[in-house]
DNA sequence: GTCTATACACCGATAGAC
DNA sequence: GTCTATCGGTGTATAGAC
């Protein structure tokens, strides 16, 4: 994965390294993977497809460091929502105003064959849905649970139909999804 | 999308082009929609890359076709489903052993940017949503229904989280899936 | 139907100057 | 830090022979 010979590189986190991540989110976003070229980031940010190297061993890297960058974004929302009164709700204006789904497929589809990737992806799922469980459990904690729903079972219902009707929006279907976005807030309002 | 002069092509549905076709799935599947090109196609069927284009206009079409003969037979396996004694838990069968969720997240990729494509994955998802609710909604009429849950919401939560946990297990997350399944057994087998 | 041959663009990655 | 210049490789798509 690295090179054999140590390369001299840019600084990770400087501005410019930050602007070749938001060119990278953009291209990904807009235009898919396909697009995503060390040219194409250049261009984008009016610099020399050279510099490019300089900041990221390879395009994978740049990749990886893209996707990294967007989960601690993400993450750290989550976290803030937990320290909120009703962190329940919380949790889930963050689930329902996430990434755009057009990105979450291009790094899954990614994540089949970047391994650092899969690996990155499979850390973040694990961690925000953590936390997800937590706010459940504490939610549904404090008053008398007569569901027999598992927290964690009520956290990938939510979350994986959240992704779906996102994408689905996307493409112009809209049944059913009124229906189910009611199902979960009056779930949720069960425990304010 | 087409090009502008006609050109000789090849008969659709002829042994080779179904053995294209099945070349792309696999190469979509294994390595990315990236090393999708015509002459990955032709090396893996053992033809020369210029036959490729004989049989197809450009690759997007290649793909738009995949996609289509790959829907057509899930489609038709749903179907077979509506017609079974118990056909709720006949097409939860289908959605449980679909297709590799690998193949699935390059087509969602793609989605984004063939015209084409999304407008055949927006019929598919409706037309199989379609005959999930069917199936649904003579189950719980059958009997006296004593949920408040829409057929349609229904089959919107465990589709996209039988999704979602397929996804979750090819990168090695297990939590919650048990959970999950067991939910959805116990309430498919509340219409028997 | 299947081939050889090819035009032309773009890609990742590097060497080395300033 | 940022550049010019360049290598070797691969991509889509076409022309036209057999």
């Amino acid at each position: 994965m690295q090179s054999p010979v140590a390369r001299r590189m840019g600084p990770k986190g400087s501005p410019i390294w930050h602007s070749m991540l938001d060119a990278a989110e953009h291209i990904l976003c807009e235009e898919g993977y396909g697009a995503l070229t060390s040219r194409a980031v250049a261009e984008r940010i009016g610099v020399k497809q050279r510099l490019v190297y300089y900041y990221f061993r390879t395009m994978d890297e740049l990749i990886v460091e893209t996707f990294r960058r967007l989960a601690i974004r993400e993450k750290e929302r989550m976290s803030k929502a937990l320290a909120h009164d009703l962190p329940l709700r919380e949790i889930w204006e963050v689930c329902v105003r996430t990434t755009d789904t057009r990105l979450v497929s291009e790094f899954m589809a990614l994540a089949n064959r970047i391994e650092e990737l899969r690996s990155e992806v499979h850390d973040y799922i694990e961690e925000s849905r953590r936390m997800q469980v937590f706010a459940l459990a504490k939610a549904m904690a404090g008053r008398g649970d007569d569901t027999t729903l598992p927290p964690i079972a009520a956290a990938i219902f939510a979350t994986s139909a959240a992704l779906a009707i996102h994408r689905e929006a996307e493409i112009g279907i809209r049944a059913g999804h009124a229906e189910v976005l009611k199902i979960i807030e009056d779930f949720i309002a069960r425990w304010d």
